[in-house]
DNA sequence: AAAGATTCTCTACAGATGTAAAGTTAAAGC
DNA sequence: GCTTTAACTTTACATCTGTAGAGAATCTTT
């Protein structure tokens, strides 16, 4: 019941973002927000987002002459599809060591680094509360 | 100077993962070890470190009839490249959404959390010295 | 040296991905 | 109704990825 993994390209990741945006949306209009960044053509958005209808990344509904499309996949699902991938090939699952390689990727702030230790302030209460499973 | 970002395949994530235990070591050592998880052929294997090699992942050196590789990109540099990726397309850059959803991802002891908790406290020990940049 | 085993090289091929041109149809304006 | 315009459909094609067979070269054993 639950689906598979979702991933996504970068093509795809553009693509998407615009529809979590703009929903619902069309291939022109995709096409006419993404044109700056990547140049893309018409062509190159409708066979992409006709793609990404095909894996159930979107769902496209036909109105008269026009498709309409949005999105299936939510910006949860897809952050996570992304963020499992890393996590399995990556660091073989082991979510510590993530974290921790995440925190070096990049200076933070010490605001940012509040926040996140609030963040996980917050887990151990919750985690006090209900024993883990899964 | 800096080596633009690295992504690896699943399949590629295999191979370098045998390649950083074993190395120095060749194609047939490396087929051996993963025939069992992957059920890939000599001709794969090879195939695909031939391939990581043009990427410049791996390195060759013929000796011989014998081909040795050893790994060129480091667990730190290819690690930090999927982290990267996924910040980059999955959360526009913003990395404390980011962590947010890791932490999410799946349910964590308390221990795996006092450990990150101990991590950030580092970090901001540091951040109090030197001024953020970036 | 002949036979077997090991490793290599070359070639192939299907499916995914990035990118888009060309031609067709339908809507809108005059 | 005819022209322009906006959107669509079809087809294409190069590159990358996953996967591997076939045949050549080499090493190892009797």
């Amino acid at each position: 019941m639950s689906k598979k993994p979702i991933e996504l390209t970068e093509a795809e990741w553009r693509i998407i973002k615009a529809v979590w945006a703009e929903e619902p949306c069309t291939a022109p209009g995709i096409q006419s927000i993404l044109e700056g960044e990547t140049g893309w053509t018409y062509s190159t958005v409708r066979t992409l987002m006709d793609r990404m209808v095909v894996k159930g990344l979107l769902a496209a509904k036909k109105l008269g002459k026009m498709t309409t499309y949005r999105a299936v996949a939510t910006p949860r699902q897809a952050q996570k599809g992304e963020l499992m991938y890393a996590l399995k090939n990556a660091f073989n699952g082991a979510l510590t060591p993530m974290v921790e390689c995440l925190l070096n990727t990049r200076d933070l702030t010490f605001d940012e680094l509040d926040k996140i230790e609030l963040l996980i302030q917050t887990k151990k209460r919750d985690v006090s509360k209900t024993p883990a499973r899964d």
